[in-house]
DNA sequence: TTATAAATGTTATATTATTACATAACGTTA
DNA sequence: TAACGTTATGTAATAATATAACATTTATAA
């Protein structure tokens, strides 16, 4: 079951123009974009960005400092999250693997340390990039 | 087998200060500490951060903007990397688990997509930590 | 030795992110 | 609804991370 969030104006605003683009958006690129619906600071951007990855509707693409919506429409929260990201049109997606996730979710080693969380990027080509 | 290069003066200097730290430094941590050795700009810094990362023998924990020695002597280059992160000390400590990284190594999906490359990042509380 | 690539030095600047402080809106419950 | 705590907002300043551009030097190898 999904908690519904009720976002807030400005969430709400950013969340949107990220949904939009389908693709990973820069802050500050959002900050542009944004302006004209009067969200005029960085501080405002990186606020909603905070909130929207707590709560799992956006991710952060951390090798490219950019931040995507959620394409998996049944993660609630950030934890356990993987990325496909082509090193040629940096194009990005998410990927849902049932198999991965259930791997890396059991994953122990003999640290002894409990994983709550974590974060995978691949890299590699794209199809239309490799065929070039 | 490994091959052997041959460290640059300011590549030298700052591996050894990364290698001798023994957890992850920031870039600008790395600069003040190399100070006294005649390295005074941020961009010397990240050239041999950069060529460092490009040979493997450190890597960056993205999420954190920081950089750590490569821990995994059989390591030549950053192509599988893997890292257990505690969210309340900050310990970084690689992963090397040979089922890990042939599982992830050999992982393909329905995209098309050949991946060259990975980077994870596991997050929870170290032993230290969970006892407290 | 000569030419080519790799590394260095230096200044300036771009990009990404947070601190600090003040105010407003929202949700609960007395 | 009044009072309270929590969450969100607004604004300015600044900190932290990273790169561009250009000149020069050092190492490598043909």
């Amino acid at each position: 079951m999904q908690k519904e969030h009720n976002l807030s104006k400005n969430q709400k605003i950013i969340f949107d123009l990220i949904d939009k683009s389908g693709e990973p958006m820069k802050a500050y690129s959002i900050l542009f974009n944004v302006q004209k619906k009067g969200i005029k600071a960085p501080l405002q951007v990186y606020r909603a960005l905070d909130k929207l990855v707590e709560i799992g509707k956006i991710h952060k693409i951390e090798s490219r400092n950019a931040f995507i919506a959620c394409q998996n429409s049944s993660c609630q929260v950030s934890k356990a999250t993987a990325f496909s990201i082509c090193e040629s049109c940096e194009n990005v997606s998410e990927i849902s693997n049932s198999k991965l996730s259930k791997y890396l979710s059991n994953f122990s080693d003999d640290s002894g340390m409990k994983y709550s969380k974590y974060n995978l990027e691949f890299f590699g080509l794209c199809k239309r990039c490799k065929s070039k």
